[in-house]
DNA sequence: CGCGAATAATCCGGCTCCGAAACATTTGGT
DNA sequence: ACCAAATGTTTCGGAGCCGGATTATTCGCG
């Protein structure tokens, strides 16, 4: 089960997604915030925890310290939150917090939005 | 016209983008490339032409030179080329390329992909 | 013809990010 | 108790990007 996009209307999606995320999701919450910064965000939040950088690494195919980083921006911004695993003291675990949910909330509002203004038909 | 999608079915396509994004389409043809680059590149390959800086920076909503840095960028990968406008040696106009056709055909695939794989009803 | 407006490119200082390597901490096996 | 392995962080040198200001070129109007 799933969507069955027309090639033509693949690639709008994309481009409307693309300037949505560029010119409004960005600038109040998150400056200059990136595709692996999205793609981490959108996997601590949809995806079933615990998230640990090992596996976000893994999972993005980058390496640990680009995991750490983002971590480091995102959690300035209150978007993510770290604590340490109490049962193995090497993990950590990385938490959602409200902010952060209501952000990727608007995310969310987002591609509703742009894809309903697409134009053409329904799959 | 459009297309309905619910609101958790929003964030699993978008999620699911980020980590194609992030994974397959960076390492060969576009290393690192921006969210920026991004919309640019679709904006020239699907909105109509001439496209100039003025015109995409205002588009975007930021400043003339990120638009004139991209374009370097993805110049020098023959994503895009640019040329003097005839009529009005003051503008460029961005020209799209075979190379870049063939990428942002790859965009397309992978947008199509993906929402294919996505669970839930049709809208 | 000349000068202001428009356009794009470049320069500048600052900031962020990158990957590899080194480091600190913790775990678990022997 | 010790040492190898695992995990996350930090350091390092290098590179890219950012916005604002400046410059070069071109146009258009008086």
């Amino acid at each position: 089960m799933g969507f069955e996009f027309k090639p033509d209307q693949s690639l709008r999606l994309l481009h409307e997604l693309s300037l949505g995320l560029v010119r409004e999701a960005k600038p109040d919450e998150m400056p200059d915030f990136t595709l692996r910064q999205l793609a981490i965000l959108l996997t601590v939040y949809l995806e079933h925890p615990p998230h640990t950088v090992r596996g976000l690494a893994r999972k993005l195919g980058v390496t640990k310290p680009v995991i750490t980083r983002a971590l480091d921006s995102m959690g300035k911004h209150a978007i993510i939150s770290r604590r340490r695993d109490e049962a193995d003291g090497r993990n950590v675990i990385i938490q959602r917090t409200v902010k952060g949910a209501l952000y990727v909330e608007t995310l969310g509002d987002l591609v509703t939005d742009r894809a309903r203004a697409l134009p053409g038909d329904m799959p």
